[in-house]
Parts: structure tokens; sequence; C-alpha cells
DNA sequence: CATTTTCTTGACCGCTTGGTCAAGATGGCT
DNA sequence: AGCCATCTTGACCAAGCGGTCAAGAAAATG
């Protein structure tokens, strides 16, 4: 993983290592958990001496940290679909779009998040509590207002915003199932569209919004 | 965790502390993945010392695979509201009923499957290519078969199964998160009601099932 | 009651783990 | 060039791990 090792400046190596050490902790951390993995695999992933990992980040627990950060991030870079959007056909359908995309092209960082999670955030709790909750809030009160104008059915949008983190994420979390039920390959780029296709199309005809407005190109991306 | 210690038989003996350790493994494991757990905490939480367990599971990953395998055959009961049913209306929904309803009362359950599959499925990859995929080629053929006969849309089988599995699941897996957001709450009995009738009521008109079927009262469960 | 089988448990073992350290290599600076 | 700060690394350590074992307790058997 580690690339030629031409002279470089000292700031050059501590962003190329730091770089190097965190996505080999991803791809580490996402296979086995924070417990499964070891200090001594990532480094051999990363392609440096363990010694050499606890000089950049001190403890396991700093490294995990750092890649559960930086996913979170991620995640919420794909709302702004959610902002400028006119509508809800608009809006919940590119946000779907881009939580999908975020799915196949982040599968790792996802089932990071999802273990994190799963075993009651020991390490973000404070983030879930605060921005994850700012954030959910903010959009409820979006999905509301098009509730009021009438522009989607007066379904509860905490339930809304679940399914539609359950679904797209179910694609990067539960990838390998997939995969095994795909006859052990992969989704190919015609498969990812269909996907996008159906979920929109199933949730958006499901909270009211017409599928004619799916359909106008104005909408795709 | 163990009860009292009355006289008991062998049968009964064995019975009993096979179950002790498998509900204190299910809850381990499902907080702390399989790397993460220990045997001795296993032990901690059922009351016995750690040389017990031994004797009941010889090795840890043997009573990892007793409490997957445990998991697994909850599931699959939950698709007998499948086959009975006279159309989608009713066999879809109560499908989604039953495995929310296994979402609320098993949750531990749903956090150890997802952990083992988020990593790839080492221990049962085997039931996923065997079972697992022969019980969703048959449901699929029911779903094309009510898609034929125009009681639903035409939209692929798979998508709509990956979105009831990931959105219901999602209510055991992520319930920590979904607690976090309902204000360090538990769901109530009233708000789990409106958790289904909301996420059946989107699936359903999302691929074309009249409400109206829904509210039926002989499709009440 | 005597004998056998099953169950219980503290002590123990080899191994791996996260983390440390000190000596050396390399780039930065004047 | 010479000195300092940063980076690299093999060797090492205490702690905790999964798993073993042998001796004793308890139930089954006749």
């Amino acid at each position: 993983m580690k690339q030629e090792s031409r002279p470089q400046t000292k700031k050059e190596i501590r962003l190329e290592n730091e770089r190097i050490i965190l996505e080999a902790a991803e791809k580490v951390f996402s296979e086995a958990g924070f417990g499964g993995a070891t200090m001594q695999l990532i480094a051999d992933v990363a392609g440096l001496p363990k010694a050499n990992l606890h000089y950049y980040f001190p403890t396991k627990e700093s490294l995990y940290r750092k890649v559960v950060h930086e996913i979170f991030n991620v995640w919420l870079l794909a709302a702004d679909s959610f902002d400028s959007a006119s509508g809800p056909a608009e809006g919940i359908g590119n946000y779907i779009d881009a939580k999908l995309e975020i799915s196949r092209t982040h599968p790792a960082g996802s089932r990071v998040w999802a273990t994190e999670v799963m075993h009651r955030a020991p390490v973000i709790q404070d983030y879930l509590e605060s921005t994850l909750v700012e954030w959910t809030d903010s959009r409820i009160e979006v999905l509301e207002g098009w509730i009021e104008a009438g522009l989607m059915d007066p379904i509860d949008p905490r339930h809304l915003l679940y399914m539609i983190w359950a679904t797209t994420q179910h694609y990067a979390d539960f990838g390998h199932q997939i995969e095994t039920l795909n006859h052990a390959k992969p989704l190919s780029d015609e498969q990812w569209d269909a996907v996008k296709k159906d979920v929109k199309r199933i949730i958006l005809k499901g909270i009211g919004v017409s599928v004619a407005d799916i359909a106008d190109p104005r909408n795709a991306q």
C-alpha cells in the first residue's frame, strides 16, 4: 500500500503516512470490528511497521476514532441534496441517489459506522447527541413543511428517514449478503441503476409523490 | 443470571446451563462483536466460571456458531406470514409486522446476525449460500406470481425484499441511534404500532397495493 | 450402599495483544 | 558542513486471551 519512497518533505511524509494508515485501518476495522482488528494487521495492510502506527496514532482507539469521524463527515455531505431542493420528488430522490452512491463507493466506511452504532456508539455517542440530532431535527422540519404544503402524504418524517437510511445503507452494510444472493457477483453498474430507480420509485410513490415527477428529466442527476 | 440451585436432574442441569450461557453469549456478542467478546465476560454475565463454559461449548467459535444458528431459525419463522397469504397486502403486510416484532423482542440476535454478515459471514457463509438462497428464490417466485396477476407493480422482487429486511432490521440494529433520536427513550408500544403502520403504508402503497386493502380488518393481526 | 458417569472449578499454560523504548536514519535549517 | 527535530524500526514487556487439566462434588445406576 505504501507508494514509492522518493525524498519527501516532513509534511508530505506525515500526510501520506496518516492517509495510508487511515485507509488500511478503515478496511481492517470494517472487516473485523474494533475488537477483532489488530494493530499488527493494520500495519501489514499499510505496509509499515507496527511501531510506526503508534508514532502517528498513540493508541488503537485514537486511530479508530479518527476513522469514524472521517466517515461521519462523508455522511453529512450527502445532506446537501436535501437542502437545495424545491420539493420532495427532487429532494428525497436526490438524497436517495447520493446515499446509494456512498454505499457503492464507500462501503467499508458505512460498515464501520454501523458496527459502532450497533455496539451502542461507545466512541461517538457525543456526535449522535449533538450533530446527528440537530441534522435530523432540521430535515424533519423540511419534511413537515412539504406535508403541510400537500406535497406528500402525512407520515411521520422520522419513519421515512429511517427507511431511507436503512435501505440505502443496507446495500453497503449487507453487501456481502446481496452479493451472495446475486450469484456471488458484485452488482453491476446497470444493477445499481436499477436499484436507485426501484428504491426511489417505491419510497416516493409510497409517500404520495407522483411517479410522473420522478420520471421528469429535470430531476434526474 | 443463574437461578436457584435446587436439586435437578442431569438433563435439566444441561438444558438450563446451555440456555443461560447462550443468552449471556448473545448479549455479549451483540455488544462487542466476536473479536471484542471474551469468554470471561460471557462467563461473568452467565454467572458461571469460565471453565464451565468450555465444558458445554468446547470453543468460543462453537458457542458463537450456536448463537448465530438460533437467530437464523427465528428469522426463517417469520416467513410463514408470507406463505399462507392470499395476496401482497396480506402477505407482505404480515411479513413486515412479524419482522418488526422480532426487531422489538430480539434485537440482540439481529445485531449478532448483522455483525456476522458485515464481516463477510466467516462462520455462516454456508447457510447464506444454501438456506438463504433457497428461501429467497422461493419468495421471489411468489412475488413474481403476484406481479403477473396484476396484484402489485412490476418492481424487482429482490429490491423489495432488501427494503423490507433493511427497514425492519434497522429498528433492531440501529436501535441505539433511534433511541438517541427519540429523546434518549426506547420506543413506546404506541410508537412501535405507528412504525408498523407507516412502514406497511409506505411500502404497500409504493408497490401499488391499495391502502384500502391494508385497512381491511380481515388483514389485521 | 458402592460404583460409575456427569458436572464444577481454581489454577495453570502458551500465545497474542496493545503499547514502549532506545538507537539509528533522514530531512530541515543556518 | 554541522546540529537539531522528526521519523523509523526491531526488540521487548506486562496483561489478557482462549483453552486445558486434574481433583473434587453431585447425581445416576444397580
